[in-house]
DNA sequence: CGTCGAATTGACCCCTGTCAACCAGGGTGG
DNA sequence: CCACCCTGGTTGACAGGGGTCAATTCGACG
């Protein structure tokens, strides 16, 4: 967990790619203008690098910054008193799993790089100035928090609702479809940098019965071995998994948008 | 599911008292201006009365009002494949279940009345209207989509992690905290009209098995006969379910507050 | 080649689901 | 006033999905 050497080259074009991708996050949602969208490009963002499993945000900080992901996977988690611990969410390159702390720093909820992650350190106060100038800024803001919400709400039906093998092929259908990976000929195939064991921590099971559980899912075509996922039947994993992607909100019929258009501050 | 006959003066107290209740929700937890405040009493609002077990918005809808509880209980549920279903949240008087709505019509999961109740609909133009001119009242929506969220993580945990007994603690000392329920001499009291087959469908279980818990809780001090909840030892049932209620946000740090105060428009 | 974390496999069993019957209360209609 | 039903709560018997514990293998890396 550090700070890359400031100022060098590489270090400004790993901050406008990370930006990059975060606002193309918010503007598959949302509308923005062609100053907004300046606006979020001109944040200031302070490359960080986490290693594995470090937790760099814990249950209780006030936190100051949020953190943009540039690559790498972060884990939502929390503690249980009995000592196990659940996954509420992960979160990919392009997202900002503390977006919601701009509002509510204190963190409910610990953040945790699941593999080493890159990530871009932005200061609340550059948020907030962006969030207060440009009313819809703050409104994409906003509607990042509801995604995430709907996200969670998936997340309860999972592990309520399903047996282990459907709630695995379910999450590793939601990650498709976060990844932007694409179905060729039926077939998927993404890169995901997750142990079993996290897998576990996720769909609220034990790393042994993940194990099997996925073992009994190659049968159906869906493989995962050496951090790489492989679906050779997207349908079919899909009926299995009892998976909908409306949840994730990216069929885009006619977003809203309640700020005016055009005479931004 | 009827509207009240329009313009009687019932309608107008119950229509003030249900906005009430949703201001103090948001000012719980968000810096509000004199003039906010005064715009969401001054919210247009239509006394609606839904009935128990009536699904009044459906996965997929896309809807138009949000609505205000003013009292019972609602919950947001969805459906799944093999049949069954999981409520992902409860909400009660002065919640408004589908405020993110506003921002993001298109509904992933249903609302329903689990016993009788009564709710003012909001049109989301006015919500709109109001969060667009009035900064501070969009961020306040934000702010309580954003614990909308944290509840949601926390239901992850619950039905992930805990136990059959723990989870119904867990989720009985939620509502009684969201009910404001007080703690008298380490005993608590509330009514929660709600039927074992939905504290099942909440917490993953089945009704059943939320039968025998509850017949096991018992021996605890957690009684819940005739939609009342009796917990006779607070401090015990709050250790047994693993309860810390951070993650309600009501614990006011000195809130934050992004747009300016003062010259609102 | 040794080490350490992750994946894998086996044996065992307990928590929870399933199926089914039964009871209690309240509303409804005769 | 009682028969009827319907919903919700209660209980029993049984089974199965997933947890637990522990040992073994695999693979990356120094």
């Amino acid at each position: 967990m550090l700070p890359l050497a400031k100022g060098t080259r590489a270090m400004q074009t790993q901050r406008e790619a990370g930006l990059q991708l975060f606002l193309d996050r918010l503007t598959r949602r949302s509308v923005l203008s062609r100053r907004e969208r300046e606006a979020i490009l001109a944040l200031p963002a302070q490359p960080w690098v986490l290693s594995a499993n470090s937790d760099f945000v814990r249950q209780g900080d006030r936190v100051e910054h949020t953190s943009l992901i540039v690559s790498g996977v972060i884990a939502r988690s929390e503690q249980v008193s009995n000592g196990s611990r659940q996954i509420t969410n992960f979160y990919v390159r392009g997202d900002m799993p503390d977006l919601h702390s701009v509002v509510q720093p204190t963190a409910s909820s610990a953040l945790e790089a699941v593999s080493g992650a890159a990530v871009l350190r932005v200061p609340h106060s550059a948020l907030r100035a962006a969030a207060a100038t440009y009313p819809g800024i703050a409104e994409a803001f906003w509607r990042d928090c509801v995604v995430d919400l709907m996200v969670h709400a998936q997340w309860v039906v999972n592990v309520g609702r399903r047996n282990a093998q459907s709630r695995i092929a379910h999450l590793l259908c939601e990650m498709a479809c976060r990844y932007g990976a694409r179905v060729v000929d039926g077939k998927v195939t993404y890169h995901l940098p997750v142990s079993q064991a996290h897998l576990a921590e996720a769909t609220g099971l034990t790393a042994v019965h993940v194990n099997r559980s996925l073992s009994a899912l190659r049968k159906s075509g869906l493989f995962f071995q050496g951090r790489t996922v492989r679906i050779e039947d997207w349908d079919e994993l899909v009926r299995l998994a009892g998976f909908d992607p409306a949840y994730l909100q990216e069929s885009s019929v006619e977003p809203v948008r309640i700020a005016a258009l055009g005479q931004a501050a």
